[in-house]
DNA sequence: TCATATATTCTACAAAGTCGACTATATGAC
DNA sequence: GTCATATAGTCGACTTTGTAGAATATATGA
């Protein structure tokens, strides 16, 4: 137990909470690049969300192909509870360190 | 500009914060691991210091040799001001990221 | 001058971040 | 049917970060 996330797969974690249902790998991106002005490509979002899964982090499955104008069909993707977890206690990790430190800096 | 900080890196540059002018290699180590009970060796921490300083983002000085019972001087780090940017941006992220997702999982 | 305590560096490898190029698969037009 | 086109995802490869075992450096007091 006890994995360490990175930095960018713990955004990626975040926007399949935020996405839901629709978390798949165009939404995710474009989630992390309107909420954080991030950019990057697509196959950096891909590589991530796959080795998520295989640390059994996220789960994922292939929709029906409902598309309005053509295209692939999507693979969805969503937390397990060991990812929930997993995200919770970097998320700790985090806010311990920098509980306090508003004065030193003014973050908020 | 615009440099995406590691996981770890945000943990050392937050424990500079904290520890003032009593941060080093040692004292840094130990804030993580009584703030977030992450444990890792010390090669970790200066390995993790050293390549923020190259990267501009902490500076450091060597301190007179004051110490009570022997031993090696010690090396100060402390942010830039470009740290501190970095820092809070990378903070800014998350947050955003995390924002509103209290009720999906109970954070806090 | 040496046993010992404190602190940092070296060498190496594993894991995460990143992307260009390519593949897969739906749809509508012809 | 089959092709131009739009949407979505995969591959291969390289750079950065994370990580530690072993070695090195340097004070002190006996």
């Amino acid at each position: 137990m006890e994995k360490n996330l990175g930095e960018l797969e713990q955004l990626v974690m975040f926007a399949l909470l935020r996405l839901g249902d629709d978390a798949y790998g165009v939404t995710v991106h474009q989630e992390i690049l309107e909420r954080t002005g991030r950019t990057m490509s697509f196959a950096t979002i891909y590589t991530t969300l796959s080795r998520l899964e295989n640390k059994g982090l996220v789960d994922s499955f292939v929709g029906d192909p409902t598309p309005e104008r053509g295209g692939r069909a999507k693979k969805h993707f969503a937390l397990t509870s060991g990812g929930k977890q997993a995200l919770q206690q970097s998320v700790r990790a985090l806010r311990s360190m920098a509980r306090g430190l508003d004065a030193k800096w003014g973050t908020q």
